[in-house]
DNA sequence: CGGGAGATGGGCT
DNA sequence: GCCCATCTCCCGA
């Protein structure tokens, strides 16, 4: 996914931008998933088919957008945690707060949703097709993948399953 | 600049 | 009640 191009026509306009971290959640062995005690109300998406998304909101105020990618039934899926802005940055900064600078539109899961517009609505929709959709963007090398612990979280801590661009300077940290 | 804490609300126990 | 895959503000340096 890195590397892959977000893009949402929303009926304010259009944002995209480039996929330059995620977090993995693993439907087996990993603490930290939002799947790992079976399915809710809450996770059920995750265990939809994959190339759907799921979006929870979190700590009152946030949305976070993910990718599920397990197979059906398996509870697995990719979390976004930053976007290189590509398109529709007026609109991005207008809600996020026209001071902001570029490189603070998106670099967050909070915030990219945010900046492109994506709640809780468009929990479980397809993502292959408009409005919200994931198509080709940049190609990223092996080599220029880094990888290192998950952010943010409290169990799993020990898991290498964030992964991002080295050096992009819309990383979340 | 870096660290700490509050805001804020839905889901789960 | 308590937890939570966050963000922002405010403080001190």
């Amino acid at each position: 996914m890195l590397g892959a191009k977000l893009v949402h026509f929303s009926p304010a306009g259009l944002t995209a931008g480039l996929i330059v971290e995620t977090e993995a959640y693993l439907s087996r062995g990993d603490p930290a998933c939002h799947a790992a005690r079976g399915k809710t109300k809450r996770n059920a998406m995750m265990f939809g088919p994959p190339g759907r998304a799921y979006v929870y909101f979190i700590y009152g105020n946030h949305y976070c957008f993910n990718v599920v990618t397990g197979r059906e039934g398996h509870g697995e899926a990719v979390l976004v945690r930053a976007l290189e802005p590509l398109e529709g940055m007026a609109l991005m900064q207008k809600r996020r707060g026209s001071d902001k600078k570029i490189k603070d539109l998106a670099n967050g899961p909070g915030k990219l949703c945010q900046a492109m517009g994506i709640n809780g609505k468009h929990n479980g929709i397809s993502l292959k097709q408009y409005p919200l959709f994931i198509t080709a963007g940049v190609s990223v090398k092996a080599a220029d993948i880094d990888v290192s612990g998950r952010i943010g979280i409290s169990r799993g801590q020990d898991k290498q399953l964030r992964f991002f661009v080295r050096g992009n300077a819309y990383l979340s940290r």
